[in-house]
DNA sequence: TCTCTGCTCAGAGGA
C-alpha cells in the first residue's frame, strides 16, 4: 500500500481514536501524522500527546526507510531523540511497527524464509506428524529437567562439553562468541515454558527452559571473573542445523526477555546430538529481525483493504520462486487458494486444481468476511491495556485488581492448574476487592506490577473476598512470591483460526471434503431413500416404537426425515417446540439403532443441556472439553473424570474415546485428537441457526449425515463487523440449506406459550403456523394463589385514597419513581418465574443493581439474547429506548429475530414496556405495536409507554397481581 | 452503537 494513497485532503490521521493510547518515555507510543519519502530515507511525523501536539519526527534511514510504516499508525521508538528529533539508523535506534500487536518469535523467524508463509501462517493453523513428535519430546524433556533426575548433571555436562570445546559447535552461521575462554556452566533450571509479552519490542513468545547459567570470563591471563545470569534456552529436537531460523528464535527469546533478566545471550540446545550453541545477538542481528516484524505486522494488519468503501483482501507477499522450499511448506494449499484469482505456479496447481471458481470464490468472500470481523474484534481487544495502562487507570473501569501479594503455598489442582491465593497488600486498602468488575469464573491475566514481568500466567478467578482473590493458573507463580502483582480481566484473544481452518480444510482434495464442497458450497440437493426398514434394525423396531409413542406429529415426522436423510436433515424448532426434547429423543432412536452420533452445539451450556436429558434415560455418552466449562452433573462423562480412574496405555485411551456410540462436545471442541480417527453415522448441531457457517462445518467433517437444528427466525450469529454482516457473514449454514425445502421439518406445535402470547410471534414471524400444544398450554395462566388477599388490601386502599384510585400505575408513571419492578411475590409469584429481559447488557446492570433485596434473589434479569432457548412463566420485557430527537436508532431492535425471540419467552403473562413513539420508528417493533392495538392487547393508550399483553381478563385483576414496587421505565 | 460465545497458546520439525 502506498503511502501518498492515504494523503486526501480528508486526512482522517489527523484525530486519534479514542481507544488508542499513546504516552511518552521508555514505553513510548507515537502517532504518525504524516510520512515524508525521499530517496534513501523517510520522515514521519510524529506525536505522543492525542491532542497530536506538540509533533517529533523521526528520521529513518539505511533501510529502516523500508519499513512500511503509514499515517495513523501507532509506532515505538527506541534510542535517543534529540529535541524532538529521533534518528533510526545502521548503528542506533529501533522503531517498532504496531508495538502492541504482539508477534511471536517463531512467526518472525520462519518468516525469514518466507514472508508469506509466515503471514499464512498467523491467519491459518498448520501442523504435521514431526510437529507433533516434537511437541511430545519437549514435553518429557522438560518434565525430567524440572524434576531433575537427570536434567542438571546431563545439561551441565552437555553445557561443559560444548563450551570447553575449542571451536563451540560446528555453526555455519558466524559465531560471534569471540572470547574462545570463556566457559558457560547451567547452574539451574529456572522455569519451562515460560511466558513473555514484551510490548517494548511488540513481541511475545515460550521460552523453552529459562536457566541460570554462570559465565568465567577469561580477565588479564590467569585471573577468572564470576558471573552468574539467567539466560533463555532453545531445545531443538530434530536435526542439528544451527540453522538462522532457530538462531534468530535465540536471540528474539534473549531480546524479549531483556526487562525480566538482561540476558545478554542465549543458549541452542540440540537434544539428538546434546550440542549446545551459545547465541550472542549484534546490535544488526536485532535490528534485522525487528524490521522483519514490522514487515510482518504490516501484512497482518493490512490483510484487507479498502477501494471505494469495498473492502478486498490485500496482496499477500510474494510466492517464492523455490520448489524445494514449498514442497514442505504447511501453508501450501492456503498459499494457492489465496492467490486463487492470479497465476498459481505450477507446482502449487495441484492444491487447487479440483475446485471450480465458485468453491475458490466462497473461499475468499469467507475469508475476506473473517478478516473483517477480526479486525474489527482486534480493534477491540482490550489486551494491551495490561502493559499500557497503570494499575489505577485499570481499575477504575473495573479491569483490574492491582496491589496484589501472593499467599503461599500454592497447591496444584490438577494437572497445569495451580490455585493461586493473593491478598490485597496493605499498601493501598482504600476499598475491599469485592466491589471490583472481577467476579469469579472471568477470565484473567496476571502481570507484576512494575511492568517488567508482563503476562506471567493465565488463568480462572475462582473467588472474590474483601480482601482476597484465588485463582487457578497455568503456571506456578511461588518463586515471584516477593512481587507485587496485578490481575487484569482478559477477554481472550480469540482470532478466527478456526474459522479459517475449517474453510481451508473444505477446500481440500479429499472425499469428506469433497462431499461437503458439493453439499455446502454448490447445494447439491440432499437424497434421500424411501423405505425406512432398510435403516432400522429389525431388533431395534420395538425400542424406536416405543420412544416415538411421547412424539407429536412434526416431531415424529423429523425422527423418520432423519432416518432416511442419505446428507442432511434441518429440524426447524420454533420457539417453545420442545427441540432439546426432540434432540433428545432422536439421540435416543439413534442410539438404539446402533449408529454413533456426534453431539454439538456452539456453546457448552447448549451441549449439557441435551445431555442431561440424555441421562435420565441412561443413553450412555462421552463429553468432551474443559471441566470447567461442562456442567456438573456431566462432570463424570468427561475424558478428564475417565481419566482419573486410570487410562495408562494406548490401547485404555483408544478404548475409552471409542467406548460410547454418543459423543458430545462444542463445535470448537473438534481439535480434539479423538478426531483424528474417529467417524460418526451423524453428526447433530444444536442451535445451529447461531453459528456462522465456517464454525458449523468443523464437526461436519465426521460424520456422513448431518442434521442441523434452529430456527432462522431467531437469533442469528453475533458478527461484530458491520460491513462482514451487510456482507452475509450472519447467515448460518441453517439457513443457507433451507432452500432446499425437502429437507426441513418444521417442529411447529409449542408447549410454552398461552394463545395470545403466542399470537404476537405468529403475527411478527411465522404467519400463524406456530400451533399450542394442548389447551392446558393454550389456557395458561399465571398463578397467583394470594391474588385475592392483594386484591382486596388494594380496593381497601383505593376506597380510603380514592385519589389514588390508580395508585400503581401512578407510582410507575410517576417521575419520583424513575424506577419501579413489578413485584408479585406479594400475590405468589415465585422470583424463579420472573424473568426480566433489555435488549442492552448497561440496562440490565441499572435492573439488577435495583434488585438487590433479598426478596428478588432469584429473580433472573438477562439480555434478549442470553434468553433463547428459555422460557419463564412471567416476563418483563423492557424495550428501554426513548428519545424525542430524531437521533440515530441503533441496530439491536432493527433485528426481528430478536424481537421474536424476546416475546417468545414467557409461558402466562408478558409485560412489556417501551416508548411508543420511539419504538415504532423501528419496523419489527411497529408490527408488533399494531397487532397488541388491534387486539386490544394495549392497556394505557393514554400513557404512551405502557404496554401489556396477556390474558385479557379484567383490567382490575391485571393491575392488582402487580404490586408495583419497582419497574424499571427509561424516558 | 453498545447483542457476546467460542477458545490457553505459541511452537512442534523439515529443507
Amino acid at each position: 500500500m502506498s503511502v501518498n494513497d492515504d494523503k486526501s485532503p480528508l486526512c482522517p490521521y489527523r484525530k486519534v481514536p479514542d481507544h488508542m493510547i499513546l504516552s511518552g518515555g521508555k514505553n513510548n507510543r507515537y502517532w504518525v501524522l504524516d510520512v515524508t519519502e525521499r530517496p534513501g530515507h523517510k520522515t514521519l511525523t510524529i506525536s505522543c500527546h492525542k491532542s497530536l501536539h506538540p509533533t517529533e519526527t523521526c528520521l529513518l534511514k539505511d533501510g529502516w526507510e523500508m519499513t512500511p510504516v503509514c499515517s495513523g499508525d501507532v509506532v515505538h521508538l527506541e534510542g535517543f531523540s534529540d529535541g524532538g528529533s529521533w534518528l533510526v539508523d545502521r548503528e542506533q535506534g529501533f522503531l517498532v511497527l504496531l508495538p502492541d500487536s504482539l508477534i511471536s518469535g517463531t512467526s518472525i523467524s520462519s518468516s525469514i524464509r518466507c514472508m508469506r508463509r509466515a503471514v499464512l501462517g498467523d491467519i491459518f493453523d498448520g501442523g504435521s506428524k514431526q510437529m507433533l513428535n516434537g511437541t511430545m519430546v519437549h514435553e518429557v524433556f522438560q518434565r525430567a529437567a524440572m524434576a531433575k533426575d537427570f536434567s542438571l548433571e546431563t545439561l551441565s555436562k552437555l553445557a561443559d562439553q560444548a563450551m570447553h570445546s575449542p571451536h563451540p559447535s560446528n555453526s555455519r552461521a558466524p559465531s560471534r562468541h569471540q572470547d574462545s575462554g570463556t566457559v558457560v556452566t547451567v547452574t539451574e533450571l529456572a522455569d519451562i515454558e515460560e511466558n513473555v509479552w514484551c510490548p517494548r519490542f511488540g513481541l511475545k513468545g515460550k521460552i523453552d527452559v529459562t536457566a541460570h547459567v554462570r559465565i568465567q570470563r577469561p580477565q588479564n591471563g590467569s585471573h577468572r571473573a564470576l558471573e552468574e545470569r539467567t539466560v533463555p534456552l532453545e531445545l531443538k529436537t530434530g536435526r542439528e542445523s544451527n540453522s538462522i531460523e532457530h538462531r534468530s528464535q535465540v536471540i528474539l527469546y534473549t531480546l524479549m526477555s531483556m526487562e525480566r533478566y538482561n540476558p545478554e545471550a542465549g543458549l541452542l540446545l540440540y537434544l539428538k546430538t546434546g550440542s549446545l550453541h551459545p547465541v550472542v545477538a549484534s546490535h544488526m542481528d536485532r535490528r534485522e529481525l525487528l524490521k522483519l516484524r514490522n514487515t510482518l505486522v504490516h501484512h497482518i494488519h493490512n490483510c484487507v483493504e479498502k477501494e471505494s468503501e469495498r473492502s478486498r483482501l490485500s496482496r499477500l507477499p510474494d510466492i517464492l520462486t523455490n520448489r524445494q522450499t514449498c514442497q514442505y511448506c504447511p501453508q501450501r494449499r492456503n498459499c494457492a487458494l489465496y492467490e486463487s484469482e492470479d497465476v498459481v505456479r505450477d507446482f502449487l496447481q495441484e492444491e487447487t486444481g479440483h475446485l471450480t471458481p465458485p468453491h475458490l470464490s466462497y473461499f475468499s468472500h469467507w475469508l475476506l468476511l473473517c478478516c473483517l470481523e477480526a479486525a474489527t474484534m482486534e480493534a477491540k481487544n482490550g489486551r494491551k491495556r495490561v502493559w499500557l495502562q497503570t494499575v489505577k487507570e485499570s481499575e477504575k473501569n473495573g479491569s483490574c485488581v492491582g496491589n496484589l501479594q501472593l499467599s503461599v503455598p500454592v497447591t496444584i489442582q490438577s494437572e497445569g492448574v495451580f490455585l493461586h491465593r493473593f491478598h490485597r497488600s496493605s499498601v493501598a486498602p482504600q476499598h475491599g476487592l469485592a466491589n471490583n468488575g472481577l467476579g469469579s469464573g472471568d477470565r484473567i491475566v496476571v502481570s507484576d506490577q512494575e511492568g517488567r514481568l508482563v503476562g506471567l500466567a493465565t488463568g480462572y478467578l475462582c473467588e472474590v473476598s474483601r480482601t482476597s482473590i484465588s485463582c487457578t493458573l497455568d503456571r506456578d507463580l511461588s518463586k515471584f512470591s516477593g512481587v507485587l502483582f496485578r490481575l487484569d480481566g482478559d477477554e481472550g484473544v480469540v482470532g478466527l483460526s478456526t474459522h479459517l481452518t475449517n474453510l481451508s480444510r473444505l477446500m481440500e482434495n479429499c472425499q469428506d471434503s469433497d462431499r461437503l464442497r458439493e453439499l455446502v458450497v454448490d447445494l447439491r440437493p440432499p437424497e434421500f431413500i424411501f423405505n425406512l426398514s432398510s435403516v432400522l434394525p429389525r431388533e431395534a423396531k420395538d425400542t424406536v416404537a416405543n420412544i416415538l409413542k411421547g412424539l407429536n406429529k412434526p416431531q415424529k415426522q423429523a425422527m423418520k426425515k432423519v432416518l432416511l436423510s442419505k446428507d442432511y436433515t434441518l429440524i426447524v424448532g420454533m420457539p417453545g417446540t420442545g427441540k432439546t426434547t426432540t434432540i433428545c429423543t432422536l439421540v435416543r432412536i439413534l442410539h438404539a439403532c446402533g449408529f454413533s452420533v456426534l453431539l454439538t452445539s456452539y456453546t457448552h451450556s447448549a451441549v449439557d443441556n441435551i445431555l442431561l436429558k440424555l441421562k435420565r434415560f441412561r443413553v450412555g455418552f462421552l463429553r468432551l472439553g474443559q471441566g470447567q466449562k461442562v456442567h456438573p452433573d456431566i462432570l463424570p462423562y468427561t475424558e478428564e473424570s475417565a481419566r482419573k480412574k486410570g487410562v495408562h496405555a494406548l490401547s485404555e485411551l483408544e478404548q475409552l474415546y471409542n467406548k460410547e456410540l454418543v459423543v458430545g462436545t462444542t463445535c470448537m471442541g473438534i481439535k480434539h485428537p479423538i478426531f483424528t480417527r474417529r467417524r460418526f453415522d451423524f453428526c447433530i448441531v444444536d442451535e445451529a441457526s447461531q453459528i456462522s457457517q465456517p464454525i458449523c462445518l468443523g464437526p461436519l467433517f465426521y460424520a456422513k449425515r448431518f442434521v442441523l437444528v434452529g430456527d432462522h427466525q431467531q437469533l442469528p450469529p453475533i458478527v461484530q463487523n458491520q460491513e462482514a454482516r451487510s456482507l452475509g457473514m450472519d447467515e448460518s449454514l441453517f439457513k443457507r440449506l433451507e432452500l432446499h425445502s425437502e429437507a426441513v421439518v418444521q417442529l411447529n406445535v409449542q408447549y410454552r406459550m398461552n394463545r395470545q402470547i403466542m399470537s404476537l410471534s405468529n403475527s411478527l414471524m411465522y404467519e400463524g403456523r406456530l400451533e399450542c400444544g394442548s389447551e392446558r398450554t393454550a389456557s395458561a395462566l399465571l398463578s397467583l394463589p394470594f391474588l385475592h388477599s392483594v386484591q382486596s388490601e388494594l380496593s381497601c386502599y383505593s376506597q380510603t385514597h380514592p385519589q389514588h384510585d390508580l395508585a400503581w400505575i401512578q407510582a410507575a408513571l410517576s417521575p419520583s419513581n424513575p424506577v419501579c419492578f413489578l413485584d408479585c411475590s406479594m400475590a405468589g409469584c415465585k422470583p424463579s418465574d420472573i424473568g426480566v429481559i433489555a435488549p442492552y447488557r448497561q440496562q440490565l446492570k441499572s435492573i439488577s443493581a435495583l434488585l438487590q433485596s433479598s426478596a428478588f434473589i432469584g429473580v433472573e434479569v438477562n439480555t434478549v439474547d442470553r434468553y433463547q432457548g428459555r422460557d419463564k412463566s412471567l416476563i418483563v420485557l423492557s424495550f428501554v429506548r426513548s428519545t424525542v430527537e430524531e437521533g440515530n436508532l441503533g441496530e439491536l431492535l432493527k433485528d426481528w429475530r430478536r424481537l421474536n425471540v424476546a416475546i417468545t419467552r414467557a409461558k402466562h403473562k408478558l409485560l412489556m414496556v417501551g416508548s411508543a413513539t420511539t419504538l415504532r420508528r423501528y419496523a419489527p417493533v411497529e408490527k408488533l405495536l399494531n397487532h397488541l392495538q388491534q387486539e386490544n392487547m394495549i392497556s394505557f393508550k393514554n400513557t404512551p409507554w405502557f404496554y401489556h399483553s396477556a390474558f385479557l381478563n379484567s383490567q382490575f385483576s391485571h393491575k392488582t397481581n402487580l404490586q408495583l414496587k419497582h419497574i424499571e421505565l427509561t424516558l
